[in-house]
This record gives C-alpha cells, structure tokens and sequence, in this order.
DNA sequence: TGTTATAATGACCGACCAGTCAGTCATAAA
DNA sequence: TTTATGACTGACTGGTCGGTCATTATAACA
C-alpha cells in the first residue's frame, strides 16, 4: 500500500470511457441531449445531469461547453429554427410560382420539418417557457414571426392584386394564414392522444377558404 | 373604543394581522393569489410561499386549504373555465340567430372574457403546462375544446345550408375556426410587447374570409 | 519513455423550496 | 371569567439540483 493512487486503481466495471472529442462534435452531442430533454419534460424539470447522461457524459462537462443552464437552454432554441427559414423566403423569391402554391409550400414544409419532426417539441417549447426568456422570444418574433410575415403579406399582396383572394382583406393580415399552423402544433402535442386531428386536410381546407377555387386558366378572372 | 377589538385595532405596522375567515373565502382568496402567481411566472417558478404571501397569510395555511402544489394548480386551471362554457352554446340553441353573427359573438365574447382579462394567462399555462399535468389536458379536452367543437360543427352546418360559407368544406374542421383565438392568445401573451395585434381586426377578417359577403336580405342568397 | 497540456470527471457545496408540526391566539362556548 | 377549539403561524427538515474544482486520464509531443 505504498502507492497512494491504490485507492483508486481497481475500479469495476462501470468504468466510463473518459473519451476525448472535437469540441465542435461534442457540443453538438450536448446539444442534442439537451433538446430530447428539454423537450420531453420542460427547462424547469430538465436537470444537468439528465443531459449530461444522455450525451454520456459527466455533469462537470456540459459546464466546459455552456456556462450555465439558461444559456445551454437559449442557444439550443435559438439555433434551430434558422435553417427553416432559407427555404422560405426562397418561395417568394421566384415570381413565376402562383401565390396559392406557395403558401401550399409553406404549409407542406412546415409539416415535413416541423410538425412531423422533432422539433415540434421546441416549437412549443418556446410557446411554453418564453416569457420566462424574453430574449428568447424576442429573438424568435424578431428572427421567425416577422420574417415569416413579411414574405406571406408579399404572397398574399400578388395574390390579391391576381384576383385569387376569396377576401383581399387578408393581405393585411397574414397572420390569419399561420395561425392554423399555430393550431396544428398545439393540437398535435397537446391533444393527439385524446383526438386525431388531420393536418392535412386542416391545411387543404383553409387553402381552399382562402383562395377562390382554381380554374383551368388562372389568367381571365372575369369572363 | 371600549370594546375587544381594540386588541387587533392598533397592532404596529409589521404585525401579521392572524385573522380568521370563512374556510370558502379563504380558499378563494388562496386561489386568487395562486393565479396572480401562476400565471405570471408559471408552474415550477412559483413557491408556495409566493401564494401565501399574496394572500396575505403563512404558508402553512395553505396547506390546510390544499394538499400539495400540484392540486392547488390543478383545482385552479380547472374551475377557471367552466364559467365561460355556458354562454356559449346558448348562442347555438336560438335557431333564429344567423350563424355569421352567432360565430362573430364567439369571438367578441373571446376577446371580452378571455383576451381582455387576465384569465388569457391561464389558457396560455395550460398550453404551457400541459404536457407536465395530463389530467389538466385531458380535462380540457373533453369540457372546453370538445364542447366548442361541438358548437362550432352546428353552426358552420347550418350556415353551409343556408349558403353562407365561402367553403362548405369547413363544417367538417370547425378548428379552423378556433385558430384565430388561439393565435390571438400567443400573440397578446408572448409577442404583443414587440409588435401589437389588432385582435378586433384579426377577427373581423377572419370573418370576412369565411362568410360570404353581408346582403341586405340574407334570406335570399340567390337572386 | 517522460513531460506537458488539457479534456473530463464526480464528489462536494450551498441555495432553494415543498411540505411538516409544535406551538400560538382569536373566538366562541360554558 | 375561564376553558376549549382549531385556524393560523413560521422555524425547521429532508431532499434536490445548479454550479465548482481538485483530481485523474488522455493525447500530443519531445
């Protein structure tokens, strides 16, 4: 017993690897802990150490990452939303795509990557804890909302002017055309298990509330 | 200043007042002080202490009056609603309203009794909540959304037949109509600091969007 | 192989808080 | 006036969890 590191030298089998990463690679792997967790149970109810576990790490090692939980929890919601956005905006962009079908577009991505994703979770995340973290949803209205908002009033400004609006009223007010998306997120983590609710015909139906039916040549409104 | 009363009259400024109450209003005051609280900072964020210092009493009497935070929560987010139901459906029995301004009332009631008042925080935890205390969803579910619903099918029905609907389509996802009350939530409890909503408007052509156009004689819908 | 730099660990600390309970006192009954 | 009641109080407990840091393992390099 003359070497004092004995005591720690027969370790058993639950030895961890102690596995050294690419801090980029690492980060990540927290990252993605840290949203399975934050979005199964809350930002309150998330401990450190659950992420920690689940990125198969120790507690100490997040803390070399993120300096603490809030920011670990701001940077996760604030970095995922962005890639949603570039196809967006390049909806609009292409003049020659009739209005109805972008915004169909917009609602076909919005199920493709969100409602039928896991991120749907952190949509409804950020609903749920924002005003806990204003800058959070400062960033999101700013980032999201209104970027979101502009490119739908252009939409529905050239939908107008085609004559393709059931109520040309709408242009100035596109919030009417997220908010059965907004309704689809709340219903499909809230409310699944006691009720079905069918996205798509919940988008294919208000599509056709919104615009007039279509027509064999969209050119000639009036006859 | 002959009486007992004396005593409790000319306590010093500190001094906790010890009253007794009526075990009802007590209770009531305990939930009044639990929604100021709840609704401002939510579920986990709020201590115990917090209510009984808003309802000007120990924290131990809370106790008496409720089991643990989580009924305290629960019992409240539950009573708070079933108030509201009632004036619902009364718009759908009377036959003779027409289901453009039976549904405009809906949303005029929303904005009276929900958005306006503070009770629009409380629909904003159960969003946020929800997923933590399933029996609050699952209650919610089957009194306020079902019932809505339920409402909501009978009058899109009845204006289908009549002709009113833009998209006779829409008696089967009378969500939609819900939708614009839901985004009117979010938006005045999360966004309305960086970009205000015109709510009054919102709904306005909302309804524009659904119904056909106002006539003069709404009997005759062709001429 | 020995040395150094640093990523990783997890025992530990202290703040926080839900829930408890022995004791207090306003009130009402005797 | 005395006694009994129970609503009320708040210090206390036990446990939890965010964050720290001395120690240890690993990689890189000499």
């Amino acid at each position: 017993m003359t070497d004092q590191s004995v005591i720690n030298r027969d370790r058993t089998v639950a030895e961890r690897k102690r596995e050294k990463r690419d801090p980029q690679q690492r980060r990540a792997e927290i990252l993605a802990a840290a949203f399975a967790c934050f979005a199964e149970r809350g930002f309150a109810a998330t401990r450190m150490e659950d992420v920690a576990a689940r990125a198969g790490i120790a507690k100490g090692t997040v803390y070399l990452h993120f300096p603490d939980k809030e920011r670990l929890f701001t940077e996760l919601v604030s970095g995922i939303a962005s890639p949603i956005l570039g196809e967006i905006d390049s909806l609009v962009h292409n003049e020659a795509i009739p209005p109805r079908f972008a915004v169909s577009m917009f609602y076909t991505l919005f199920r493709r990557e969100v409602l039928e994703t896991e991120r749907r979770h952190l949509l409804r995340l950020i609903l749920a804890e924002g005003p806990l973290f204003p800058a959070v949803t400062e960033f999101y209205h700013r980032e999201i909302i209104t970027k979101g908002l502009t490119v739908l009033r252009i939409l529905l400004k050239r939908a107008a002017e085609r004559g393709d609006l059931r109520n040309p009223l709408l242009a100035d007010m596109p919030q009417i055309v997220m908010s059965p998306a907004l309704l689809a997120i709340i219903w499909t983590t809230l409310f699944e298990a006691y009720e079905h609710l069918d996205t798509q015909k919940l988008f294919d139906t208000f599509l056709d509330t919104l615009f007039v039916p279509a027509r064999a040549a969209p050119e000639g409104a009036t006859p």
